[in-house]
DNA sequence: CTTTTATGATAGTTTTACTATTAAATATTA
DNA sequence: TAATATTTAATAGTAAAACTATCATAAAAG
C-alpha cells in the first residue's frame, strides 16, 4: 500500500480545489515550473494555459488571480517542510543536531521523495528562494494574514523556535531566530547565484558553505555564555 | 554657504537625470510617497503623473519603466545610507560601536536630514523595507547586475564587511554577515509590522527590540571564540 | 531673438487581468 | 442505459496597465 501524502490547504487560497481534479494538479505542477522559467512578473494565467493546452477561463475556475496561486504554492512550500522536518527529524535525539538537519533542509533544493507526483520539489526550492517572500511583501499582507494565509510559515517557525529553545531554553530571540534562518537560508541562497559579491561564497553552487555560515550564526547565538 | 548632498548616480537606471530638474525631482519625491501608500503592485506611473499634475509620457522620459524607478530609489537608499554610515561613524573610535551604529542606521528610519529637499528619507526606509529586495528578486538581476545597478548595495555590504573584520580579522563570513544584517534588520522590521507571531516582538512598534536581537546575534558570531 | 530643451496634450497599441456565456465532454446515479 | 450533474473547452468581451508616437507650446540658453 502506497501512502499518498496529501496536505490540507487553506480552503480560502483557491477557488475549487486542485488537488481534486487532473486540470488541478496540471495548474500547479505547470506554474511551479513556468515561474521558475519566466519569473513571477512575466508568468501569467494565459501562458499557463498554454503551457497546458486549456485556457485562462480555465486556470480562472481554480484560482482567483497569479498572486493566490503564489501563496498557495509557498503555503504548499512551507506546510510540506515542516511536514518533512517532523519525519527527518524524528528519531535525531539531540536538539542541536535537529537544528542542523533543518538549516539543511531550508538550504538544499530536497530530493523529490516521489509521494506527491504532482509537485516537482526540487524546482520548488528555487521558486520559493526567488519568488516567495513576494507572497507577504504587498499592501495585503494584513488581510492575507488574518485569513491565516501565512499560517504554514508560522507554524514552521513555532518548529523551529522550540528546536532553538530545547538547545538553550534562556535564548531570547527563538521565533525571530526562526524566521531568520529561513530568510538568510533562502536570500543567501538567491545571492550566491545571482549576486555573489554579497556573499563570501563562490558561485560554484557551494550550498554546504551556507549552511556552515548559518551553523556557525546559529549555535554562536544560542551557545553564548 | 549650504553644502548640497548630490549622489552620483548608476546613468543607465534614467533616460533623463531626474535630480536635474523641477519635474524629475517631483517623481523621486511623489513616487517614493506614492509606492508607500499603493505598494509598488499598484503604483503605475498614470497614478504619479496625476498625482504630480503631469502626464504619463511625462515620466516615461525620466525612467523606462516602473521597475527601473524602483532600482534607482533601492541604489539611491543603498548610497545614500553608506554616506551616513560614514559620516555618523565617522569619529567613532572602536569598530564594535561602529557596528552599533551601522545596525542601528539600517533599523530606524534616519530622521530627515534636510540635506536632500526633494527625498523623504523617513518614508523611503518603510518603502525600502517593503518593497527593496523586489528590485534584485527578477529574472533580469544577472542582466541588472552586470549594468552595475546594485552597486551601491556591495559598496554598503563592503564597507560592513570592513569593520566587521576590524571587530575581528578572522571572521570567515565578513560580506555574507554584512547582508544578513541589512537584510536581516528589513524584513525583521517588516514582520513586526504586518506579521508579528514571525517575531518575539511586540507591535507596539518596539525596534530597539529588533536592533537588540540583531545584536545578540552579529556580536556572538563575531566574539566567539 | 532665435534655437534648443522640457513639458503638456492627445492619441493610439499591445498585453494583462479579468468576467461571462455557451456548448461539448465526462462522470455519476437512478 | 438514460437522465443528470459536473467539468472543461471555446469564444468573446472589458478595463486597466504598460508602453510609444506626435505635435504644440513654454521656458531657458546661446
Amino acid at each position: 500500500m502506497k501512502v499518498q501524502f496529501k496536505m490540507k490547504m487553506n480552503k480560502r487560497l483557491y477557488i475549487r480545489d486542485p488537488e481534486d481534479t487532473e486540470l488541478g494538479r496540471k495548474i500547479l505542477k505547470q506554474s511551479i515550473e513556468l515561474i521558475y522559467k519566466l519569473g513571477f512578473e512575466s508568468f501569467t494565467f494565459k501562458k499557463l494555459a498554454e503551457d497546458i493546452g486549456s485556457t485562462e477561463a480555465g486556470i480562472y475556475r481554480y484560482f482567483e488571480n497569479k498572486h493566490k496561486l503564489l501563496i498557495y504554492i509557498t503555503a504548499w512550500y512551507f506546510g510540506w517542510l515542516t511536514y518533512q522536518i517532523n519525519y527527518q527529524t524524528n528519531n535525531i535525539k539531540y536538539p542541536k543536531d535537529k537544528l542542523r538537519k533543518i538549516i539543511r533542509l531550508l538550504t538544499f533544493p530536497v530530493e523529490d521523495d516521489k509521494q506527491t507526483s504532482y509537485i516537482d520539489e526540487g524546482l520548488l526550492h528555487p521558486v520559493i528562494v526567488a519568488e516567495g517572500s513576494k507572497a507577504y511583501l504587498t499592501k495585503q499582507v494584513e488581510k492575507n494574514n488574518k485569513q491565516r494565509f501565512f499560517q504554514p510559515y508560522k507554524d514552521l517557525c513555532t518548529l523551529i523556535g522550540e528546536v532553538i529553545l530545547e538547545c538553550n531554553p534562556k535564548y531570547k530571540y527563538p521565533i525571530s531566530l526562526a524566521s531568520t534562518i529561513v530568510e538568510v537560508a533562502h536570500f543567501q541562497n538567491f545571492f550566491m547565484h545571482n549576486l555573489s559579491s554579497l556573499t563570501d561564497f563562490s558561485k560554484n553552487d557551494k550550498v554546504t558553505e551556507i549552511v556552515e555560515f548559518l551553523n556557525d550564526l546559529v549555535f554562536s547565538s544560542i551557545d553564548k555564555d
